[in-house]
DNA sequence: TTGCTCCTCACGTCACGTGAGGTGGC
DNA sequence: TTGCTCCTCACGTCACGTGAGGTGGC
């Protein structure tokens, strides 16, 4: 680590970018934008750095690490350093949503690491993000507007089948079957009639239960799941 | 929101980029880098996507959703499927990462923000930055190399110090005295003689007391400081 | 004379945005 | 014929990295 240059108080580039642990590069950048010019040049044009310009740029590394942009800098530096405060909260505000974007997307992530590593198939694994992808997008979409009328008809349709559930009718009754053909063309609609679509989002529910979604809880959907399976072995059979 | 095109099964690039939400823009980058082209062309060559292409455009939809780069997506839906989880779990601890680091300069940010909003000069301002950047280098150079030899100095003059306030010196005595050149010619060193940044240095401990930072506590930092201030003042009288 | 440092272009990165200038379909 | 959508370049963004090709200082 050169800390003093050989040559009084002038710093060559390569000597100050030792000290800074900057690359000469990053300094001819600088130079570039703006930011930071060396006071002199020797007889053969190389860049002489002075002591006013090594403490400016002593700045600019405090600045650029707590993330401002090159421009902020300069103009904090050069224009309006009343403006500091101001950029800095500024600043600290976009961190804030930078840190709550990555966490929801760690979240997803998470999800979408556990179907990768527990379906059989890639291709599966490919659908279970989409369909995951797809529900979130309904989720957001849902918080701006909450009456969507998918919504609805999922709602009255729990309502119903509820009564079914109180009622204690067997999953195997032409009501409740009724019901499950319902739950079964609006899950078509929902998925854009795609198989493997429909059974990712099955899977997605059984392992990642939604709370109160559309008034559904774990018990609607277990008495749904049996609903459904009797169809479907029904089908088979027939 | 256009859903089914008009002519069959097949959507123009403006259809698909609204029934998406990109950009017609997006969808010829797509088919620049090689990550979906459309199935077919019109008479007047104008791209024509079919049923496949769509369903490909949604996987990388919710791909790229997760943060994943159009390089690996490409990747992972041409070459290599079976690597899907892998590469999930390895862009998890890249967000992981991202995450740690954006939470420490959330909490530098945060000191920078209240050291700016109470200082006076912009000015002052700035050094303060510019000395909470330099203490916190040293504070990572700490975790590299624990043995530094600024810090075994300051343990001593703790040490030393201690013993003092233990022993119940007054400010003023010669032995104080002398502790308290030291210390300043310590903190020189450690500024690089300048000025403000030792100001702002004991700024920010007062705001913000390291905790046992080399065998320092609160109350031998207050010795010291007033040992300090009788040194200034008799400087001052002389 | 041999290395080493320095110099000035200038293209590449990443995922598109933003025109420019021109043509096709209703 | 008038709009609207479509087409193909091609430069700009942000903070540099990475050569290329040449010169200066010990």
């Amino acid at each position: 680590m050169t800390e003093r240059p050989p040559h009084g108080q002038r710093w060559r580039i390569g000597e100050l970018a030792d000290a800074t642990g900057l690359t000469v590069r990053t300094l001819h950048h600088y130079e570039h934008v703006g930011l930071l010019a060396p006071s002199a040049r020797s007889d053969g044009n190389q860049r002489l750095y002075e002591e006013d310009d090594v403490r400016r740029l002593y700045r600019i590394i405090a600045l650029r690490d707590l993330g401002l942009s090159l421009a902020d800098i300069r103009r904090l530096l050069d224009e309006d350093r009343g403006a500091l405060a101001e950029v800095l909260r500024a600043h600290l505000a976009h961190v804030d949503a930078e840190l709550a974007r990555l966490g929801r997307l760690r979240t997803l992530l998470e999800r979408a690491c556990a179907g990768a590593e527990r379906m059989g198939e890639p291709a599966d694994a490919l659908a279970a993000i989409e369909a995951m992808s797809l529900v979130a997008k309904r989720a957001e979409a849902r918080e701006a507007e909450p009456h969507d009328e998918t919504e609805a008809a999922w709602r009255e349709l729990g309502a119903q089948l509820r009564a079914c559930m109180d009622a204690r009718e067997v999953p195997y009754s032409p009501c409740v079957r009724a019901l499950a053909h319902r739950a079964r063309a609006l899950l078509f609609e929902f998925t854009g009639g795609d198989r493997s679509t429909m059974d990712a989002l099955v899977f997605l529910r059984r392992r990642d239960p939604p709370q109160n979604l559309a008034g559904w809880d774990p018990a609607l959907f277990r008495y749904l799941d049996e609903a459904l399976a009797c169809l479907a072995s029904s089908e088979n059979e027939g």
